[in-house]
DNA sequence: CTTGGAATTGACGTTAACGTAAACGTCAAC
DNA sequence: GTTGACGTTTACGTTAACGTCAATTCCAAG
C-alpha cells in the first residue's frame, strides 16, 4: 500500500468533471430526470454559461439519490435527508436536534429492515417447498 | 402449551368477517383505497348484496399487499408476486417455472437488502459521529 | 316515518415523477 | 455552410395511486 492510499480509508475516484449525458448513462436515467432533480433542488451543478458540469461529490450525490429511489423514499424524502446533514453543526442545539432526526430516521429504516427480511424469509418458504415437491416427483430442482 | 396451539405452528386469529372500514381503521388506509385494490385485481371479498364482506384471509392478504408498498413495490409488482403463487402446481414445468421466478425475485430483495444495510451504516456512521462531537463538547448525546 | 350511519357506484380532481416534443444555441467535422 | 452530436429552456402529456364529491341504497333506532 502506497502512502498515497494509507491514509485514504475509502478509496475516491479521480475527482473528474462529467457531462449529464455521461452521468446518465452510468447510472441508467435519462438527462431529464437528472435536471428534473436539479429542478426539486437535489443536486446543483457548476454552470459553464448554460451547460452543466457536475463533480465528482454531485456524481455520488446522485448514486445516493438513486439508491434512496430503490429503496422506495419519494424525492422530497430524499431531499429531506440530504438537507438534513447539510445543515449547519455548530451549536450543540443543532447537533442535538441533527441526532435525535437520525436516530428516528434510522428506527424507520429498521423497521423496513423488519419487513424486507420477513418477506425474504417468505420467498425462501416457498423455494424450499417447490424444491422438495420437485424432489419428490423425481425431479432436480436445479435441472432444467 | 394447549393441545390447541400445539399443533399450530402460526397462531391462526380466529376466522372472523371483516367490514370495508374496520379494515381500513386497522391498517390506517381509507376504504377508497381497499375498493381500488379491488378494482385493480388484489383482493376479492365475498358480497352481500353489494356490501363487500372481507374474510381473515382478505385480511392476511390485504396486510401483505401493504408491506409490499411499505417496501416500494408497485401495485402491478405486488400483483404479479400474488398471482405468481396462484397458479396451478401440478405440472413439473410450473413447478420449475415457480422456482425460477422465486429465486429471481429473493435476488431482487436481496439487493435490496444490501442497499438497506448501507443506508443504515451510513446513518449510523453519522449518529456515532455527531455523539463523539457532542461528549467532545461535554455534553450528554442522550440528554435533553 | 324519517333520520342517521355505513355501504355502494360513478366521475372528476390531484400529486409525483418523469416523458416527449418544439425551438433554439454551440461547436467540431466534412 | 450545413450536418450532426450534444447541450439548453419551455411547456404540455402521461401514469400510478389514490382523494373527493355527488347521488343512491340499505338498515336499525328513535
Amino acid at each position: 500500500m502506497t502512502a498515497a492510499t494509507a491514509s485514504q480509508a475509502v478509496p475516491r475516484d479521480l475527482p473528474r468533471i462529467y457531462s449529464i449525458a455521461e452521468l446518465a448513462r452510468e447510472f441508467g436515467i435519462t438527462a431529464r430526470t437528472i435536471r428534473f432533480y436539479e429542478d426539486e433542488g437535489l443536486i446543483k451543478p457548476r454552470r459553464q454559461g448554460l451547460t452543466r458540469l457536475y463533480s465528482s461529490h454531485d456524481r455520488v450525490r446522485l448514486g445516493w439519490i438513486l439508491r434512496g429511489k430503490r429503496l422506495g423514499f419519494s424525492l422530497a424524502e430524499i431531499k429531506q435527508l440530504l438537507d438534513l446533514y447539510q445543515v449547519d453543526r455548530t451549536g450543540v442545539q443543532q447537533l442535538r436536534e441533527l441526532l435525535r432526526r437520525s436516530r428516528v430516521h434510522i428506527e424507520d429504516l429498521e423497521r423496513r429492515r423488519a419487513d424486507l427480511d420477513q418477506h425474504i424469509a417468505e420467498f425462501k418458504d416457498v423455494e424450499a417447498q417447490v424444491s422438495q415437491e420437485l424432489r419428490g416427483r423425481g425431479a432436480d430442482p436445479n435441472g432444467d
